[in-house]
DNA sequence: TGCAAAATAGCACGACCGTTCGTTCTAATC
DNA sequence: GATTAGAACGAACGGTCGTGCTATTTTGCA
C-alpha cells in the first residue's frame, strides 16, 4: 500500500480543506488530513475494482479498520467521497502518464511517450480496472457532480493528447493534412479495445495488437505517408 | 414497445421452459410464456439504461404493472433474469446486425455491411446504452453465469466479424498478408471509442470519426495497399 | 362446466445501504 | 490545569434490495 500523500495543489479544483485553511478558519489537524488521504487512497484502490457505484462506505471502513461513521465524517456525503476518488485518480494518471512525457522533445517523441505511458498504465489496469472506463459506463446517463468530475478529467487528458499530436504536426513529424482529432480518436479506440478484450474477454495478445494498431496509425499520419484523406 | 416474441430457438442455449417442454412435464400455459417474454422485453429496455446490475425486480414490476413476486416467479432468481436479458439482447443483435449482412456476397461487401449495421445499432445505443459494453464493465472481475453468458455472446459476434474478414481476404478483397485478428481488433476499437466519446463525453462528430477510421482500416488492409506489416 | 395447475398477489424476512445523532477520547490552546 | 475543537465510535433510522411463503385468482384442458 502506498503511503498516503499529504494535501497538494490539484489541477482540477481546490478541495474543501485547503479552502478552509486559506480562509484561516481556526486550526486544522494534521492527523485528520493524514487519515482522510489514507481513506481516499484505499477508496481509490477499492473503486478500481468495484467501480465508483460499487464503492460502499461500509466496505471502505472495514478496509480501514474504522467505523462507518468515522470514515463518513471526513466527507460530507458519499458523492463527495466519489469525487475525491476521481480527483485522486486523475492526479495519479497525470503523474504516471502525462508529466514524464513532457521530458521528451515536442513532436513525435512526446506523442510516442504519451502512448507508451498510457499503455503501461492500462496494462496494469487489465488486472485492477480503470475508473475512467467503468465510471463512464456508470455515469453516462446520470448527471451530477460525479459525472462532471469524471468527464472533466477525461476531457483534460484527451485534450492533452490532442495538443501533443498537433505539435507533432507543427514540427513536421506528421503529414501537414493530418487530422489531429481523428488521430486522437483512433488512439483512444485502441486503448479501449485493449481494455475490453484483455480485461473482459481475456484475449491474449491484445497488448501487442494495440501496439501494432498504434504503429499503423503512425504510418498513416506520418510525414512520409500519402495524403491523409482517404 | 415492441410486441413480445414467443419462445424461439436460441443460438446460445436452451432456456428452462423449452427444456421442461421437451421433457413433457405437464401442460404449459401459453399466457405464462407471453408475459415472461414481455417481462424480458421490458427488462432489456431497462437494462440498457441502468445496466444489468442496476436492473431491479421492483422497478421492473412497476414497469409491468405487476407485483414483485409476480415478476420474480417467472425466473428462479435475479441472475436468471439477467441471463435471459443477455440472451435476448444477443438475439436482437443477431437479427439487426448479423443476419441482414448475410444477404450480401462474401468478402468486402459483407464486411462493410456488418460494420455499417453495427454502426447503425451503436448510433441508437448512444442514447439508450449497450449492455455488451456496460455488462463488460460490471462483470469484468465477477465470475459467474451472467459473465459467461455475456462473454460467450460477445465472443460469438466478434468471431463472426473475424470470419467475415478472413473470407474477404480469401476472396482477394484484402491484402494476402492482412492480419484478420488485428483488423477486427481495430474495428472493435472504433466502435468502443464512438460509444465512449459520443455517449459519455457528448463529443459531436464521433460518428463521422468512426466511419473515417473504418475507411482508414480498409485502405490499409485493402488488396491494393502496401504490405500489411508496418 | 368443473377441476387441477399455473399465474399472480400480498406479506414478511434478513441483509445491506447511506446517513444522523449523541457520546467519548485525544490533543492542542490559553 | 481548564477549555475547546476535532476525530472516531456505536447505535439506530428509513429505505431498498432479492427472496421465500401462502393465499387467491386465472387459465386451459377433460
Amino acid at each position: 500500500m502506498s503511503v498516503a500523500h499529504l494535501p497538494r495543489k490539484s489541477v482540477l479544483s481546490v478541495d474543501a480543506d485547503s479552502q478552509r485553511a486559506a480562509a484561516g478558519e481556526g486550526r486544522i489537524s494534521h492527523k485528520g488530513q493524514q487519515t482522510k488521504a489514507a481513506i481516499i487512497d484505499a477508496a481509490l484502490r477499492l473503486a478500481t475494482q468495484v467501480g465508483l457505484e460499487g464503492l460502499s462506505i461500509g466496505a471502505l471502513a472495514e478496509l480501514m479498520h474504522m467505523s462507518k461513521s468515522g470514515v463518513f465524517a471526513h466527507f460530507g456525503s458519499r458523492e463527495d467521497l466519489q469525487i475525491s476518488v476521481v480527483h485522486e485518480y486523475f492526479h495519479q494518471f497525470e503523474q504516471e502518464v502525462f508529466y514524464p512525457a513532457l521530458a521528451l522533445p515536442r513532436g513525435l517523441p512526446r506523442v510516442e511517450a504519451l502512448f507508451a505511458n498510457w499503455m503501461k498504465r492500462v496494462a496494469v489496469e487489465i488486472q485492477s480496472g480503470c475508473i475512467f472506463i467503468s465510471g463512464a459506463v456508470e455515469f453516462d446517463d446520470r448527471p451530477g457532480p460525479v459525472r462532471d468530475a469524471l468527464s472533466t478529467s477525461v476531457k483534460t487528458w484527451l485534450a492533452a493528447m490532442h495538443r501533443a499530436v498537433m505539435q507533432a504536426r507543427e514540427e513536421g513529424h506528421l503529414s501537414p493534412g493530418a487530422d489531429a482529432e481523428q488521430m486522437a480518436f483512433e488512439i483512444h479506440g485502441l486503448i479501449l479495445a485493449l481494455h475490453y478484450e484483455a480485461r473482459f474477454l481475456n484475449n491474449p495478445g491484445s497488448l501487442a495488437r494495440a501496439n501494432t494498431g498504434f504503429a499503423h496509425i503512425l504510418s498513416r499520419y506520418g510525414a512520409a505517408a500519402r495524403s491523409a484523406a482517404a
